[in-house]
RNA sequence: CGGGACGUGGCUCAGCCUGGUAGAGCACUCGCUUGGGGUGCGAGGGGUCGGCAGUUCAAAUCUGCCCGUCCCGACCA
């Protein structure tokens, strides 16, 4: 049993002008965590206990497939540059030396650690599969931290790593990952769905991630009413309604007009009296390679960093998805083109950019420029698209007639309302429209393959004691992020509530009046009580009025709280649901019970059945 | 990194434009009061005005540089 009166709990009536979204203000509010620099926190006693029981429940869930262990947070600098990574990760790692002037950093993810322990120790596929994970300190020198424990510098993560010998034992890791990850963000009472995610730079090869929707989350979810299809917007697709194509005029070919001033879509749409979606729109971009010195060649040295145009044509009315993008062309970042750029690439000025007349590198990032066209342009007719050329347009442009391209392929953000992408098992399309929302990444799994395993050297003899590389996969889990996106999802103006099984406490006992005798000893007696029943109690003996205990209780995330007062005297209290703001009135020997009957139903402090 | 805003007791802010004794509310301490939704009254303590430099007889206020924080865009648990 905790008393109030001896704990550190410093809410504030005020949230300090920096907050902006409801969690961090309430965390603030609440005395949950105090800022120590940008996207640096101190957590105090009831973050911490928060916190904990997160902890302990991923524990308790990972152990059902897992082995936990405790790698460093400070990493030397060669397992980094054997995975390529110590150049890569760029600005986002934090780099420091030590007394001898060897490079370290502070860990972002231990890929490279944890595989080449592996690499070390395991021997034969006899020892696989293997799933480690710990629960540790993660560092990113986030360029811009923001949102309070949304997106910070150093944060806790669970991060673990499977070894399997083969594909269908990645399969099993993974389902085994997905599987208790529902389990972990049930029992933290998240309202979460799993979405098909980007793999990324990491190379994965499938990827799903588990994310909350919150207005506060910075990722965009597009998922289907009708069917349940959700994927997030870098990987989403639809299915577009098709496009009344406009006649072709003259000959047929494509024809020069002058088209003074339209450089933007809408003039363009509006000068020809047709749709956007029958303009070809172009959005030009530099894109980074990162080259690896071919050390078989003899060219051993610093990985290359080079620069190459990239033109990306997509329908007037559709936007460029620059992770689609990026993952397209298999560059590692794009900055949009300078306009000395333009002209050397297209001979043009922005706003009159188009495709006929350019020389497609036949791979992407050669030397030249890479020509990408998105899907939604293929097999359409009689098209306008710039003419590279000031105040002029082309017209009657059909794809893949008057122009080539490096790459076909979908590079485009889905819009609400377009029509779900899935077919139903007969084959027929799903009726349902797109719905796109903000949303908040708790969780993420995926598929690696062979990537580290390969480089950091991991192998194994199979079963025919011929030597193999293992495929390995990763996944994490935001701890900060969970307490965070139950918050999100469960605030008013007062403050905010959490399921018993995360929440600080579990029950609040508010004497309502400190200085009466009778009072006190009635809520001793009954927090006791509650502490012997196993229940996490904090007994409010504060020598405040009651006003100010109610508001404090509702501020600071406990679900119940159970209120002595002046009923007392006919051996009664009131227990009142945060959730709700509902009270009822309960004898004084039957409320034990009561609480822990409603925590049983409601507070998913059980372990789910495996 | 690009764009915007801000920095004055613990918190929320005023004062700055037009230079001249550093203020309010909340919080804190003490006394009384009150005792079911942040009681009321009284008395107190607490501030290098983010830092450095400059202009000036005089700088929280004007100028320059730096630091820090937040918000909007490109990255991720």
């Amino acid at each position: 049993m905790h008393r109030w009166s001896r704990l550190f709990i410093p809410t504030l009536r005020e949230a300090p002008a920096d907050a902006e979204v409801a969690s961090h203000k309430f965390l603030l509010r609440a005395g949950y965590i105090r800022q120590l620099g940008a996207g640096i926190y101190n957590y105090l006693p009831l973050g911490q206990r928060s916190l904990n029981k997160i902890i302990a429940i991923v524990r308790e869930e990972m152990d059902l497939i897992g082995q936990e262990f405790f790698l460093p947070a400070i990493l030397p600098r060669e397992p980094w540059e054997q995975s390529g990574r110590w150049a890569t990760m760029g600005e986002n790692m934090f780099r420091l030396k030590d007394r001898k002037g060897a490079d370290l950093c502070l860990g972002m993810t231990h890929e490279e650690i944890m595989t080449t322990m592996a690499g070390n120790e395991l021997r034969s596929y006899k020892q696989l599969p293997q799933i480690w994970y710990q629960i540790q300190t993660k560092f990113r020198d986030e360029p811009r931290p923001k949102a309070g424990l949304l997106r910070v510098r150093q944060f806790t993560m669970k991060d673990s790593y499977s070894f399997d010998i083969d594909m269908t034992g990645l399969d099993k890791s993974y389902d085994l990952h997905d599987a208790v990850y529902r389990r972990i963000f049930t029992r933290c009472g998240l309202k979460f769905v799993a979405v098909e995610a980007d793999s990324g730079a990491m190379g994965g090869s499938q990827s799903q991630e588990f994310m909350v929707y919150t207005n506060a989350g910075e990722d965009l979810i597009a998922s289907c009413p009708v069917c349940g299809y959700a994927a997030n917007l870098e990987k989403a697709t639809s299915r577009l309604d098709p496009v009344n194509e406009m006649e072709a005029t003259g000959d047929g070919k494509p024809e020069l007009v002058s088209t003074p001033g339209c450089a933007a879509i809408s003039d363009v749409a509006e000068f020809f009296k047709i749709s956007p979606a029958s303009d070809i729109k172009c959005v030009a971009y530099m894109a980074l390679k990162h080259g690896t010195p071919d050390k078989a060649a003899g060219k051993p040295g610093a990985p290359t960093e080079t620069w190459h145009g990239v033109a990306t044509f997509l329908r007037g009315d559709h936007q460029v998805n620059e992770t689609k993008l990026l993952g397209a062309v298999g560059g590692a970042d794009l900055r949009t083109m300078q306009a000395e750029e333009l002209s050397q690439f297209f001979n043009g000025p922005a706003g009159f950019l188009g495709p006929v007349g350019l020389s497609p590198t036949s791979k992407p990032l050669d030397e030249g420029l890479t020509v990408v066209v998105d899907k939604s342009l293929e097999g359409r007719k009689n098209l306008v698209a710039g003419a590279n050329k000031l105040d002029y347009h082309l017209r009657n442009v059909v794809p893949g007639r008057d122009f080539k391209w490096t790459l076909l392929a979908d590079i485009r953000s889905v819009n609400e309302v377009e029509a779900c992408p899935q077919t139903a098992h007969d084959g027929s399309p799903c009726t349902g429209k797109l719905v796109v929302g903000k949303a908040v990444e708790v969780g993420h799994i995926f598929k690696l393959g062979y990537r580290y395993s390969e480089s950091m050297g991991a192998r194994v003899l199979d079963v025919n004691g011929k030597e193999v590389t293992p495929i390995m996969g990763s996944y994490g889990i935001g701890i900060e992020r969970i307490l965070t996106a139950a918050i999100e999802q469960s605030n008013d103006q007062n403050g905010f509530w959490l399921p018993a099984s995360i929440a600080p406490f579990t029950v609040v006992v508010t004497v309502t009046n400190a200085s009466d005798v009778a009072l006190r000893e009635a809520g001793e007696k009954l927090a006791a009580e509650l502490d012997t029943a196993g229940l996490d109690v904090l007994l409010d003996d504060r020598d405040e009025r009651a006003g100010v205990k109610f508001k404090d209780a509702d501020l600071v995330g406990i679900p119940y709280r159970i209120n002595v007062g002046k009923k007392v005297a006919a051996g009664q209290v009131e227990l009142v649901t945060r959730a709700t703001a509902t009270s009822v009135d309960v004898a004084l020997d039957e409320v034990v019970a009561l609480v822990k009957q409603r925590v049983e139903e409601d507070g998913l402090l059980g372990a789910i059945p495996a």
